[in-house]
DNA sequence: GTCGATTGTCTTGACATCGAGAGATCCCTC
DNA sequence: GAGGGATCTCTCGATGTCAAGACAATCGAC
């Protein structure tokens, strides 16, 4: 099946034919299926009455295991944003009684974020949500495929995420 | 090499072992790897002083081919963001004199979006650089891998790009 | 021709993010 | 134990995006 990124490619070959665009076949695809996983993602979340952000500050803390808390800093590396954004997120999360802010014991700067039980509640719902529907999306490939496809793209983000930036 | 999907993936199945968490295994590496290759287009057209939004509306415009021109309905489908968006854009990228507005001829209603020579410039010089930047991230893989990565993309961007949505 | 629905673009208000920097605390060296 | 640099969180202002709706022009049915 022909694709968007296709087209892309023949235009830019079309218009620069001295141009080698073969690193597009790719990366474009990687771009442009992150942008409809996106809207994907925020259809399945708004069943549960989540944004994808508190999705991902939720099911971060989630993943800690009990006591599920973590500190502001360990989630700005979780989530790849910034401090300002993580305060306000953490904000917002505490007004709707998802989380809550503990003094840290142990360096009086810190803070810990807690899960709440309803905050628990709802990432638990809202993963298996997402989870069904990624499923559909990768019944395009068999099992096998899926195993290659993620090997090949552990390969690109491993450098990445491997050498902090 | 290890990422940061596989530590990710295995906290989950420690968490929940109860669920079938393998579809991250692909979808959560994309949604990564689309977040870093974010930040590494930021850096590349940094050097040519473009943002990536002003990349992605003069890059569609130059793949147009001569005269250069689309409308702003024809450069939101091709960029997916809303038509708010694309006026804001056009006005700030008409205000630094990369594109300019011309009535449609045909449409009184419409309007015509164009190429400036200048922007015609820059949309080139920034492709190359983004092109020799991706070149480097893909250099993990071998030519024979690109292509089964990019074919393994395509069947999962196919039904996005073809039934609309 | 005329009316209603549709199309194409722009306007507005709300909102989440970023970047830079402030303030408090910690840690290491002397 | 005192000083200076590093670390942690939060504050603030600017910015880009979205969603919903306004407005004008077009198209189709009668």
């Amino acid at each position: 099946m022909e694709d968007e990124v296709d087209r892309l490619v023949a235009a830019w070959r079309r218009e620069r034919p001295d141009l080698d665009v073969e690193p597009l076949e790719v990366l474009s695809r990687v771009s442009r299926l992150a942008r409809h996983l996106d809207r994907a993602r925020r259809l399945a979340f708004a069943e549960h009455h989540l944004e994808p952000w508190e999705f991902d500050v939720l099911t971060a803390l989630r993943r800690a295991g009990t006591p599920y808390q973590l500190s502001p800093g360990q989630l700005l590396t979780q989530t790849l944003v910034t401090s300002g954004t993580m305060t306000n997120r953490i904000d917002r999360l505490t007004k709707k009684g998802l989380v809550e802010r503990l003094p840290d014991p142990n360096d009086r700067r810190g803070v810990l974020v807690r899960l709440t039980d309803e905050g628990r509640d709802r990432a638990d719902q809202a993963l298996a949500g997402l989870l069904d529907q990624e499923r559909a999306i990768l019944a395009e490939l068999s099992r096998t495929q899926r195993g290659e496809l993620a090997g090949l793209l552990r390969r690109l983000t491993g450098p990445f995420d491997n050498i902090p930036g």
